[in-house]
DNA sequence: CTTGATCCCGACGCTACGTCATAGTTTTAA
DNA sequence: TTAAAACTATGACGTAGCGTCGGGATCAAG
């Protein structure tokens, strides 16, 4: 027999005859008179074995050592078969998983490159459509933090949130924000000291339920990252007023810490 | 920040990076002085996107356009997870029916490398060991079979197998393949003659019970193959007795066929 | 000043073949 | 009989997502 019939009746190209050669799964048979390779019968049974020892999902490389066990007398693969299975099962999970994700990234309505668990949190902010229409500065931060914060921190930012609409803080916030990206880059320190006493003023119950031990913590990476990505597009006095805003609160809770310590 | 760095907040090696730099999924960064190149946040932020996609099951050419989707004002990638979902459950579905075919070969002791509905078949031939312990030959032969067999083909071997047991013949003819086994190359006329006349007697309640149809179908390449592997390792005496016997069944059905379509 | 860690770039390796490209051979239709 | 169609052979590149050398330059620390 010539390549093309072997290849017919077993079901697989001729490439796939010579791939199996190459492997030396096959043994190169007897050539012809012009070169033509000159199959056994023997020859296609073997195709037929490489065949259906790949379609069960065996490499390749380790069809051949199986093929060798099962040709002792009284042998069985019933290691290898255990082996695969397990891989198997493997895999099933691990593409398992990715479908539990993308049916929970639909039902929540998440861009599939955030974490579910912090788009869960930031879906419940009121009247806020920062997930569904994001600026590019946004994205960026929004994807750093919900990647580099910790469990902890996500529990915190979880906390936040509900506060927000406990303390129907939303508005106030935004029309904060509002004002802060309408400052010009020149505007004068009476202007950025209000806002900054403002913001203070807004954020006062909400920083009350804070719990003043993740905003002590040392700074990391993570922080810098953030830092960054927040202060990318701001100009000079946005920049300003945002640091002071950040430098209150930071005094807020070293004061509340040592409040707390001295009471202890 | 340095390459270590983003691979090291983002999880992914700087092997990654530079490949998805290849890609064009992560833009090239500026270069500080010495060549090194220079990361920003938002660049992170991008590596975190890719990694995300990556990890739902996108491949990395896919991924570019995605991001450009989820970039667009009020996009969703609603259709590319659609897809992806459709396709992971392809994959899951063919990983299970693969784990299905491996739990069937166990529970029924059968090579990997036998489909599962032929070994069923040849472990019901009572007091055959045919599937533990072939010969070379045999395994061919099996193999061949198994794979080139039709359906129809099979069932009428389901039936031959069944009438075995029920006419109780298995002992007799492994006595005959036996005897048959055992021929010297140059046995007499009157040896071959009587082999192949008690066969015959032998095999007539199973002739009996056969389909003449599937028996007087024109030759098909995988006959020729099955000839072949039978034939492999028989000695002349051993080739004439087995053409000859098969001769006689073909007789016999061809005077069934007759009187068949002369009933009608 | 040497050593270890990092950086750059280029390139091969892995899986299971698909797909040219080039050249000779066999089969078939005109 | 001849020319086109179909095969066969070898060699080699392409695919997906990086891992892993190799060679050369840079940087931080002892």
């Amino acid at each position: 027999m010539r390549s093309n019939e072997v290849a017919k009746v077993a079901g697989v190209t001729v490439r796939t005859l010579r791939h199996y050669h190459q492997l030396g799964l096959l043994p190169e048979p007897a050539r012809t008179a012009n070169g033509y390779r000159d199959y056994s019968a023997a020859d296609v049974a073997r195709v037929l074995r490489v065949k259906r020892l790949a379609s069960l999902g065996f490499p390749l490389a380790r069809v051949g050592e199986i093929m060798a066990e099962l040709d002792e007398p009284h042998a069985s693969a019933t290691g290898a078969l255990d082996e695969l299975d397990r891989e198997l099962a493997l895999q099933i999970e691990h593409l398992q998983e990715q479908r539990r994700i993308i049916a929970e990234l639909r039902e929540a309505q998440i861009d599939p490159d955030l974490p579910v668990r912090f788009g869960r949190i930031l879906r419940n902010v009121a009247g806020v459509d920062i997930l569904d229409n994001p600026r590019p500065a946004d994205r960026t931060a929004l994807l750093l933090a919900s990647h580099l914060y910790t469990e902890e921190e996500l529990q915190e930012l979880e906390t936040v949130v509900a506060s927000l609409a406990d303390l129907d803080l939303a508005d106030d916030l935004i029309a904060l924000n509002d004002r802060l990206e309408a400052l010009a880059a020149n505007a004068p320190e009476p202007e950025r000291t209000a806002l900054v006493e403002e913001s203070l003023a807004t954020l006062a119950p909400l920083i009350d339920r804070f719990d003043a031990r993740n905003w002590l913590r040392p700074d990391t990476a993570a922080d810098h990252l953030l830092d960054e990505a927040a202060n990318e597009d701001l100009n000079p006095a946005q920049q300003d007023v945002y640091d002071r805003i950040f430098e209150g609160i930071e005094a807020i809770m070293r004061r509340r810490a040592e409040e707390v310590s001295a009471a202890e």
